[in-house]
DNA sequence: CGGTAACATGTTGACGTCAACATCTACGGA
DNA sequence: TCCGTAGATGTTGACGTCAACATGTTACCG
């Protein structure tokens, strides 16, 4: 009976090995192990043998063996609500940016906006992730019902400082008090606030650093409105806004709602800067050319992402828990969105 | 001498394992692996005290354990160039929601703008991450100079159809046509455009379309001009065309130049839509809002980013190369940036 | 009441890597 | 000459999981 031929030993999918390549360089396996790792106790002569028989080969070290070796997985989570924000978007890709450079893989977990019952499950699955930590780049707030995985080292951007994790963002207080000090310097009365969420621990600290600028000068604090971040809600808020003649000073809590304002107030012949004046919040790439160009306050995502990675790595690898909170300076950016009031009433 | 007492066992940081919770429902490793993975050959008494112990002892299956023995990692690598551009995060937001409903993890793989000699680097370095497969986002053109991986399933978005991967795009020519007649059916004598950078597949097809439109119907084809996709360069088209008294509409190949051209227009008092009509592509959420709110084409990016992980994802599974490219409809979606030129000269 | 199918459960080994330890070689000093 | 030593290289086993196979148990059949 002729024999089952199966060419040269089954075609397997799976790509050379440590093994394979010792074979062909006529070496161990450690060796190849001490070449693919940069060790410098290997003869050269038996150095170059190995990375030929790499080259040859096509080898790529395997990272799941790696990892299940060593308990480590050299990536990070970040989880996501959605990238519809324009903050969550440039956060993120600073973050990613920061965790290549340190040598990190990106896992993206997105968590559905519509149905906030999977986050639980979303969460529950983290801890079968293969990851060393995670970043959250939720509003925090919804972690009030997550149980997150013990053990797993863990940053917050955008907190209250509740939780018992190491927390990173920009210096909102500062931000809100720049816009709102930039427009009482410029004559007006008061300054009126289209909020983010309120159960957005950044739009909260916005809107109390706001909230007490006024009060520090002895102005009238008109009601909040409250807005989500999304450009429909800052129109929906600046309608309000538009009809009521006592306003002449506007903080939007972040760009795209102030282009809701802007729109808002168009749409109601109030002029910007002349009757209305707006500052937004972010400084996105399209604030420069909105109409009018919008005056707003600048934070560098690139410094958060930096900072929080290496506070996420830093932990990873000592196991230490920093807990003291790292704040990222913010900048006004003057543009024509902003302009004394037309008569200065007072 | 006194004893090292070390407590109950050296306490080990890596989480319980398939074993632990064996020993502590004292069945074999095998069982738990059955009921950790639903098979149904268990005794449900037998499985209840399995999930107790996993219970009490929090185990989390070990992926890196399982991707050695699977040799799949369930999980897919997005390469993507920046996140700034608008189109290219909506796409990763779908693609990162259509992989986690489909089971699988996205690793986020960023590509350094302006280092583009990293990029190789990267995609060298791919070969090493614990993935299945790949989805580009990037300009494909960038992909001229680069090697992928061998054998890495992969999809591209946005492509000229040059290489031998799937490709999954929005229908670009449709969109262009929709956005050109829609002006030419308005009454507009021609159209201008406003294309995007001269290397991307995308910006190509849709000035093509654009051309090839203007052309069936015989009207003057005026010169493209280029932009980037940034809404600077929208604005530095936009002032060329706002001193041009010929111009009476305009399509601009993305949102955020629209915005850059209407900004220009705005300076040099030229009136939307009265003056001018603009049109641009995408649909982002802000372009209701933008001033005059703006005509534009919708595209789905939750479609193309479910078609390309199905892709993906069946290429991984099935270990075939499905050639034929998905395009996925656009929709006109008309606001108040255009209307009928003021003076039908014809 | 032996035989055996059907099912629950256990045992073994391999996936690829690398730390720890074991060998082996070459060379210098006494 | 012999030993010690340093450096190169090899061998072994374990990380956690699961497919394949082995074993045990029950129950039903003729």
């Amino acid at each position: 009976m002729a024999e089952l031929k199966r060419g040269p030993g089954p075609r397997r999918r799976r790509g050379a090995s440590m093994l394979d390549v010792a074979r062909l360089a006529g070496v161990s396996g450690q060796t190849v192990s001490r070449v693919s790792n940069g060790h410098d106790n290997v003869e050269p002569a038996t150095r170059e043998r190995v990375l030929a028989a790499m080259r040859e080969l096509g080898y790529r070290p395997n990272r799941a063996a790696r990892a299940l070796r060593s308990g480590q997985f050299r990536s990070i989570a970040v989880i996501v609500f959605e990238l519809s924000s324009f903050g969550t978007t440039r956060s993120l890709d600073a973050i990613a940016s920061a965790a290549a450079a340190r040598g990190y893989a990106v896992d993206l977990i997105p968590v559905l906006s519509a149905t906030e019952e999977r986050l639980s499950s979303t969460f529950s699955e983290l801890g079968e992730q293969a990851v060393d930590g995670a970043v959250i780049l939720i509003e925090a707030h919804l972690l009030d019902e997550i149980r997150l995985p013990d053990g797993l080292p863990t940053v917050i951007v955008d907190s209250s400082g509740l939780f018992d994790y190491p927390i990173v963002d920009t210096d909102q207080a500062q931000g809100a008090r720049q816009a709102t000090e930039h427009l009482l310097d410029l004559g007006h009365e008061t300054v009126w606030h289209v909020s983010g969420p309120p159960k957005s621990y950044s739009a909260i600290r916005r809107q109390a650093s706001w909230e007490e600028t006024l009060t520090e000068r002895g102005r009238p604090v008109p009601p909040a409105l409250a807005g989500d971040w999304s450009v429909g809600s800052g129109y929906r808020e600046g309608l309000t806004l538009a009809r009521n003649d006592a306003v002449t000073a506007v903080f939007a809590a972040n760009d795209q709602m102030a282009l809701g304002v802007l729109h808002a107030l168009h749409e109601h012949g109030r002029r910007v800067p002349v009757d209305v004046s707006v500052v937004g919040f972010d400084d996105m790439e399209e604030s420069a050319h909105f109409w009018p160009p919008l005056t707003t306050i600048r934070q560098s995502f690139v410094e958060v992402g930096r900072a929080t990675v290496d506070a996420l790595i830093n932990e990873i690898q000592s196991g230490e828990h920093h807990r003291d909170p790292v704040h990222i300076g913010t900048e006004l950016v003057v543009r024509s969105s902003t302009a004394p009031p037309r008569s200065t009433s007072r």
